[in-house]
DNA sequence: ATTTTTATTTAGAATAATTCTTGATCTCAA
DNA sequence: TTGAGATCAAGAATTATTCTAAATAAAAAT
């Protein structure tokens, strides 16, 4: 038996796909997004990568980006029209964006919340997924703003 | 006194700016939201408002989609990377988005529903918005969908 | 091991929604 | 009426993303 077995190095195992081939460049990516939790843009993660892989092109972040998507092993984060943003926290969580510091920072599910029962669903809708996106100001900005507020 | 007085003839009252003039083409762009509550997006409102003023330009329709946003008449909504949809219900409500006919639907807050009480937010987060998007597919095209899945 | 097939990578071009620029036009109020 | 500021309009520019096509790499078949 060969060396460490994380998520990453099962090729199909956790896709809907019958082929997902988890290549260098994707490993790369990947790894980046675990290194920092950080929920970097496209051309941020790329910027990353070029440190482990100098090679790495633009194009192939971007694919590496969609297929991890869609093989489910990632989540896309969309903020307003800004670039999007990519996560690889798999539980059910929203996402908290603070208007100060920009940074986004994942929030988990209380256990027992029901989303849904919240929502007055028509009769018969099949919810696929529920997308849930907070903004205001985290814990550590809203104190040094208070702060700066009071001396004037 | 004048004939009708909808909420979109008073001028700087509902913004939070001092001079927000309710114009000709703003007006015309407000009332194509109100006429369909289907959540256009804008070129779409630009096809519709060219209906009531054929002289009107793309731009000037987003000119008066971002003013009016950020006035507060309106609320722009996005799905995914989608262009951008507006939606003229200030009502607090969820978006939901049909996969198979691609409609949004508004989607009221249940009574006495407390959003913000089922996620683990760090103690001192200021929250300024939610913004809850769910997909699926609606009553309609899910009964569809059964019929011409059995038919086979 | 060699060939064949298929998936992936890459650079650059193309796309599409949106924003920006600039000059004309309108509106308010003095 | 006149001047300042707001708004409109046409087209150029921007930007994130997608597409294209050729090169490369990996898996499967021989
Ligand atoms: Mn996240
Ligand atoms: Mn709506
Ligand atoms: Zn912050
Ligand atoms: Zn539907």
């Amino acid at each position: 038996m060969p060396h460490s077995s994380s998520i990453a190095e099962s090729a199909s195992t956790h896709s809907g796909f019958g082929d997902f081939r988890m290549t260098k460049q994707r490993k790369v990516v990947y790894d980046v997004l675990m290194d920092e939790r950080d929920h970097p843009t496209a051309s941020e993660v790329f910027l990353r990568a070029k440190g482990k892989m100098p090679g790495i092109s633009l194009a192939t972040v971007y694919n590496c980006l969609e297929t991890m998507t869609q093989a489910g092993l990632i989540k896309q984060v969309n903020v307003d029209r800004e670039a999007s943003r990519y996560c690889p926290n798999l539980r059910p969580h929203a996402h908290f964006f603070c208007s100060e510091c920009e940074q986004i920072y994942d929030i988990d599910l209380r256990r027992h919340a029901d989303l849904e029962a919240a929502w007055e669903l028509p009769e018969g809708s099949r919810i696929d997924h529920v997308d849930v996106a907070m903004k205001g100001v985290c814990p550590k900005c809203g104190s040094a703003t208070d702060l700066s507020k009071s001396e004037n």
